[in-house]
DNA sequence: GATGAATGAGCTTTCATTCAT
DNA sequence: AATGAATGAAAGCTCATTCAT
């Protein structure tokens, strides 16, 4: 065996605690999942998982750090791409709704648990949440050079909208208050989500 | 001492000791927040929050009892009136930014905590929160019969880019991240954020 | 009841905690000692310990704390009083030595046990032990300007030979390597044992 | 490589596990050590540390037996010599303070952890360390029937005199209280440290 | 020989709840 | 009504020990 698999496996096993940590967490909540469900889930004595993390914690913050940074990833190729601005902001009404559809127990903690850590009262910690705030702001700064964008709005707020109604459709769909009608394809469902989000965003409710 | 006064007393103690849960839930989370936590936040021993509730989850079920349905029927109020949509949604928008700027604790604590309390695993029961979702989509369509509202939106989905904008814009305010500008009351500050989103909200970004 | 009696009551409870884990640290180490066995000497709850007590830690501290404190104030009279240097000296051994005879814990506590805590690592911490060196200095100190002691020997280090001899004759009776004969009365033999160490200290083992 | 090599690398890796784990107990004591810390201090994997002892409280019996007999064997030489009391005695002490400097965390383990061991408890096996006293017991004995020693002294104690003032010499120097003078190398001073209390030992305080 | 992943007994600590006062 | 001492279930975490590689 080389020894690159050795270390493969270290690493997969430390990622299968993590996803099991995310379904439990997703279940019950952070503050009441105990470790020993957490290696339940993963099918491993619950001391291992002090092997390879320092403390409960400790994974709460890994699951943030290590799927939070590929999101945002996502986000900035999207918003380096050669679209339009409304393309490039259903995009990534598209991304994040879909995130729920693909992974709904990620979401689930990112929205619910990790919001609430003390991750968000230290000061600097607001920075990684505060990169995607910025970059739907730079979105919407280029669409106003561009002409394509009202000129008399503030992005740095004007971007809270478009955030907080795509936060309020996955909360809805987290806590269940939004539930798919059963005459459509999910996937169907949930992109005519996104588009009414951003063609609402970009145009009002007015007729 | 007149007995209604005594009636009176151990009313006002109950509702001190609700008052403290909701600070001290807003602050922690349901699980994480000690007995003992809620009874120093009301100055009370913590023996005597076992005098009025039977226990912590009682607590917790009375809060929202006593506060949500409070709320609903000023919404329902609103969405009953003769006004037109646009002044309709000012007025809800108006009513939660004020609610969350006086009463932050008590939004934080009747999203997040109470809808993954047991309660709802009941089978049958409407989200109370849902509630409040289905009341301002009401709103939408009815708007849309008076042709006060584009009817190529689903009101279901719409009335989340509402709720979202103005609660990310609170919550911006309530972390800090955006200031209220020294030249103004606060008051007349949280009337025009609800303004202007209501109004983003109806003519949208494009220019 | 009148209140100090409550107080007392309090006072009383916490000391029989304090002298359950002497008796516990003395019969099987600070390390190996659980809480639980605390507990089940004193005849309580486990948890009660920590009403009274912020952890484990802070039982042996206290018992330093407030057993040491009392230790010193006897040194103290010892060396403010009118007898001559061999007297103080031999009131001190005395002292000490019989201190094992009555509460053999509590001298197998301070001696094997609190020596080694993390105590004398920290600068500052070396204090209260210091306290011992620096009034037994003081006294020798006080014999040179009398002509009862050589004046060729430093306080500072004379002191760590007296010391040194009682503490090893302490550790030894500690570890059960000192027996007491049978021929004669323990007090006596404690006394003798005293009486020894303080005539080998002043007139040397020379004839 | 020849077969007496091997065998010479493993008695090697076996002593470099001892000697860390003697500077591991001297540090933080018996129970509170961690194999792992032994492994650590010794620069080798914890699992090793099976593959030469049985589990810990082997380790902690191997250095007592492989490394306290030869010290007594030194001690015994001595005793058995030509040399008048104080000769003897000065050897022994400088043995001691110099086993002190060059292994202060060998006295500590032997004095502070072996003891309280299982060891012990069983009937009709003589305490080690009480060997080492008993030794120097007999020198004073001898020394009495040689005229060179006050007969008046019980030899049981008088040598607890000598040995404690050692210590806390010693003990002085490696908790850094008193510093060796800069003008003298450290070996010198030793020596005379062992010197100064001998002949205190043997002369008194007394002018 | 050597490594360190894996296990789980057992400890410390927390805290909801009861109850005597 | 009010207090807080007392209890003990339950959880987090540590670490000696085993074992596959």
């Amino acid at each position: 065996m080389p020894a690159p698999s050795e270390s493969t496996a270290r690493r997969d096993k430390r990622s299968a605690i993590l996803d099991a940590a995310i379904r439990v967490f997703a279940r019950t909540g952070y503050h009441a999942a105990r470790v020993s469900d957490i290696a339940d889930e993963a099918g491993i004595a619950y001391g291992l998982v002090y092997h390879y993390f320092k403390n409960k914690e400790e994974v709460l913050n890994s699951i943030f750090e290590e799927r939070w940074g590929d999101f945002l990833d996502v986000v900035s190729a999207i918003a380096a791409s050669d679209e339009d601005t409304r393309e490039k902001l259903f995009q990534i009404a598209s991304l994040i709704v879909n995130a729920y559809r693909v992974r709904p127990d990620w979401v689930k903690v990112l929205v619910l648990e990790i919001q609430r850590s003390s991750r968000f009262a230290e000061p600097g910690q607001m920075h990684a949440v505060g990169k995607l705030f910025a970059m739907i702001a730079g979105i919407l700064r280029d669409g106003q050079a561009r002409g394509e964008v009202r000129s008399d709005l503030d992005p740095k707020i004007a971007c809270y909208v478009l955030i907080g109604g795509l936060e309020i459709v996955i909360t809805g769909l987290v806590l269940g208050v939004i539930e798919v009608e059963s005459a459509e394809e999910e996937g169907d469902y949930f992109d005519r989500v996104a588009r009414t989000v951003v063609e609402t965003y970009f145009n009002g409710i007015c007729p």
